[in-house]
RNA sequence: GGGGGAGUGGCGGAACGGUCUACGCAGUCGCCUCAAAAGCGACCGGGCGAAAGCCCUUGUGGGUUCAAAUCCCACCUCCCCCA
């Protein structure tokens, strides 16, 4: 029987709402995607950060997880045991803020926005594995957070003291400084205050040399990512030594990189909130008055408005440091741009060669010692501060350190400084310690209690979790388990007196610095995961998420990833230890615009979302649009036309396809069919480049599909071109027509799974492997052989691929333009590319 | 101020030492239709030319090479990160 394919027989059109909805519910049925651990394929781990429930996806979401889906659907088909878990990042803020404004609890707020959130990833026709489905508010779940909590308190990871944090006078909380973009807090935008109080800490620098040392490893991370990290972290090897007080037994500490310059210190800086600058009043009060009332202005400022957006103001505090190698005497001054915090909270002035110093010795006329000169003997411009580049500094004014250039000076004087036993070499961080407390309702209780005998107590393993008590009043004001009595009344778990409980709960950081983990092995109540289990499965073999996290969840992750490792709760493979780093590769998205290139924003009214697009174009038409649009990795615009675009491309395929129904196993797709015409090679030709294209975008780990859904294209048209030429009963045709579901399949799931049926087939096509491709269907008929003389293009000419140099050469000679440009000239060379490109030159 | 990345048709992009602009969008013309939509076909960087063909064109200027969007140097513009 003739396969009929003519306008008589009107092609169904493609009804995307239905057949897209139907084939949900029955992979959902099926569990088409749930991953077996013991599955004897090799396994792939592939994994897009988890979202916080904030209520409604937008097309930015979409184009996160159809990336993430389409990477673990081509594993898949290339024979990996995929893992593709997906779950919620539970607590936070505006779950407490929604109860604030509207009185919804929190957590029900939080379950329905799940619940809304979870509906629209299944409508996207993702293939997730559900039932590792987790949410980080879970008591399940959060428990591990304290058991966790507990196990680095035990190792002195986890400490609690007073110190100068930045508050967020909005969001009524403390921050990490990772969590503090340019003075302004990273969820409401709104700047920060200083505070001086009490609060836990986890102890990140201690891994601060291990997080540099094997950064080197994340070969498929980001370069910028790294670099991101790695100046964050801000590792610098200097001296410390001190200068002695007049009148007083105390020294002045202070941290350099540029010892060498210390012959030009013509002052030094204390921070107004600096122990000594009490303790110096005392001996020398008569500035007293003026000083105290400097540091109190300065209280609430944040670190930016103090080091970058004021002025730089101070004042001499009335007393003298002693220079520990000259024993000059020098003016201690307090001053707004040095912080408590940072380093020692005090600074040399050497304002010669210090910027800073240099404006603020300027303007408070202080004087200025040039003590390094260019190498070259000239002499420095006197309108700034000469910062030296290493090699071309050489001391001037140095006593016996004069004349060598800079780095030396720096060693000799530091060396000086240690057999003074006024200094030593250190290394020091920009980084600090995490800070995990927060003020606020919704997030893990710190598991700890307060007694009056036995003061900070650990609460006991056997005694977790530490409930979030559920029905609390949230006003906004003061931290609402404070005030709830009921929580924060309970025993001493040493001596079982009364205790008060901790009211802080925990950054929302720490669940997510783990959860990657507990996906592998998320029902387990004895433990946060079995070692055995999960060490398989780990390091996350691919991670995909924004670059937003550079500094804040990707550290804390490898952070806490280092630390389990060195607990032995990662086991590494065949024998070897394990790798200590979380992420083998990383994949920075980037991000959907709006129409016009506009950031998509509630109030600009631009924001795209999934509803409203999958209902107008379809879920197929949708991911392949955010996978064709652009690059994955740049940033795309999202337009009406483009999706357009896409919906016109599955009718295409849908119109070509469809009609032909071919049999199951009618035409085999292990081989290649036998080809007769030209065209019928073409399209043969064009499934393998599409089949190509999906593989090598897939193993190389560059994931540009744009390519690939390029070839799609291509194949589309060449088979809707051989369809018009009536061959629609040829074996190649058919064959293509056989493949196109299995090429679809990671892109456009639905109608992939539609067409496959519609053959005959009863397996889903998400089972079945990607074809080979087959080097033989990619060969051409014939090429076209440029050529060049003198390095300009002169001819094309047809010819049939393999010819060697000599024919080439022959047909390119006897090209009339090609003569005609040699001009009778004698051929002095020529460069050939096989089958491409012939060069001569005369 | 320091560091990183990017500039290709009207637009999104492809090519990353070898035919610049694949594929898509927009546009122009045609077919179909009573008409429209949809669909299908052709054209689609600029200049000169009747044509063959020639010249110019990947932000700007230089260099390396038989050959440069691609490699190197300088500059301009934009984006990101740190100060």
């Amino acid at each position: 029987m003739a396969l009929e394919h003519s306008a008589a027989v009107q092609p169904q059109a493609y009804d995307f709402r239905t057949i897209e909805r139907a084939w949900q519910r029955r992979w959902e049925e099926a569990r088409l995607y749930a991953t077996r651990l013991d599955d004897p394929r090799p396994p792939y781990y592939v994994l897009e950060m988890l979202p916080y429930p904030s209520g409604d996806l937008h097309v930015g979401h979409a184009k996160n997880y159809t990336l993430g889906d389409a990477v673990a659907r081509l594993m898949r088909m290339h024979g990996y045991n995929v893992l593709h878990p997906m779950g919620w990042d539970a607590f936070g803020l505006p779950a407490e803020n929604a109860a604030i404004q509207r009185g919804i609890p929190p957590g029900e707020w939080t379950q329905s926005n799940i619940a809304n959130m979870q509906r629209q990833i299944r409508l996207m026709g993702t293939g997730y594995d559900w039932s590792r489905e987790l949410a980080t508010c879970d008591p399940g779940y959060y428990r591990w957070n304290q058991w966790l909590f507990l196990r680095l308190y035990e190792k002195g990871l986890a400490y609690k003291r007073e110190a100068p944090v930045n508050w967020c006078p909005v969001d009524q909380t403390v921050l990490a400084n990772e969590q503090v973009i340019d003075g302004l807090c990273w969820r409401c935008e709104n700047p920060v205050e200083r505070r001086l109080l009490s609060q836990w800490f986890l102890k990140i620098t201690s891994y601060a040399d291990r997080l540099l040392a094997s950064m080197p490893r994340l070969a498929g991370w980001p370069e910028r990512i790294k670099l991101m990290q790695h100046n964050w972290i801000g590792r610098s090897e200097g001296c410390t030594f001190s200068f002695g007080i007049d009148g007083l037994a105390d020294r002045i500490g202070v941290y350099t990189t540029r010892v060498d310059t210390v012959y030009g210190v013509t002052f030094v800086v204390l921070a107004p909130e600096h122990p000594l600058v009490a303790k110096i009043l005392d001996a020398h009060p008569a500035r007293r008055t003026q000083v105290e009332a400097f540091a109190q202005s300065l209280k609430s400022k944040s670190e930016l408005e103090r080091t970058s957006l004021m002025e730089k103001q101070g004042l001499a505090i009335g007393a003298d440091a002693i220079h520990p190698l000259t024993g000059a005497r020098v003016p201690i001054l307090v001053a707004n741009y040095v912080l408590a915090e940072y380093g020692t909270g005090a600074v040399m002035g050497v304002p010669a060669h210090d910027q800073r110093d240099f404006e603020f010795a300027t303007q408070m006329g202080l004087p200025i010692v040039w003590v390094v000169e260019p190498a070259d003997g000239s002499e420095a411009p006197r309108d700034r501060a000469y910062l030296v580049d290493d090699d071309e500094g050489r001391l001037v004014n140095s006593a016996e350190f004069s004349g060598l250039p800079a780095p030396q000076g720096r060693k000799k004087i530091t060396e000086r400084m240690i057999e003074l036993g006024v200094g030593e070499a250190t290394v020091n961080y920009r980084f600090r310690d995490w800070l995990i407390s927060r003020q606020r309702y919704w997030g893990t209780p710190i598991p700890i209690v307060y007694c009056p005998q036995h003061g900070e107590v650990a609460v006991p393993d056997d005694r977790l979790p530490v409930l979030l008590p559920p029905d609390v009043p949230i006003t906004g004001e003061g931290s609402p388990l404070a005030r709830d009595d009921e929580f924060m009344q309970t025993t001493c778990p040493k001596c079982g007196g009364p205790a008060r409980r901790e009211s802080d709960t925990m950054d929302t950081f720490f669940e997510s610095s783990w959860y990657y983990v507990r996906y592998i092995d998320p029902r387990n109540e004895r433990a946060p995961w079995d070692p055995k289990l999960v060490s398989p499965w780990l390091p996350v073999d691919q991670y995909i998420g924004g670059a937003e996290h550079a500094v804040l969840h990707l550290m804390y992750s490898r952070f806490f990833y280092k630390f389990f490792v060195d607990m032995g709760w990662i086991e590494g493979k065949g024998g070897n230890p394990p790798d200590d780093e979380p992420f083998t590769r990383l994949f920075n998205q980037g991000m959907v615009l709006g129409e016009g290139h506009e950031k998509m924003s509630k109030s600009r009214g631009n924001v795209v979302g999934i509803d409203e697009t999958v209902e107008r174009h379809g879920v197929d038409a949708m991911r392949l649009f955010l996978l064709f649009a652009a690059p994955p990795e740049d940033t795309m615009e999202w337009t009406e036309t483009g999706i357009a675009g896409r919906v016109r491309f599955l009718a295409r395929v849908w119109r070509a396809c469809e009609p032909l129904g071919v049999p199951a196993g009618a035409i085999p797709l292990d081989r290649l069919p036998e080809t007769r015409g030209k065209l019928q090679r073409e399209v043969v030709r064009q499934v393998h480049a599409a089949l190509r294209s999906g593989s090598d975008e897939t193993l190389t780990r560059r994931f540009h599909y744009n390519t690939t859904i390029a070839e799609l294209d291509k194949l589309i048209n060449v088979l809707s071109e051989a369809l018009r030429d009536g061959l629609a009963g040829d074996p190649a045709i058919l064959y293509a027509v056989h493949a196109m579901p299995i090429l679809l399949a990671p892109f456009a799931p639905h109608i992939a799974e539609e067409l496959w049926r519609r053959q005959g087939q009863e397996r889903s096509v998400h089972l079945e492997r990607w074809l080979e491709v087959e080097p033989a269907a990619l060969a051409v008929d014939t090429i076209t052989l440029v050529v060049q003389v003198n390095g300009k293009i002169r001819a094309r000419i047809a010819a049939e691929p393999g010819l060697g140099e000599a024919r080439a050469l022959e047909l390119a000679l006897a090209d009339p333009n090609v003569k005609a440009h040699l001009g009778g000239k004698p051929l002095r060379k020529h460069h050939y590319v096989p089958d491409k490109l012939l060069s001569v030159v005369a």
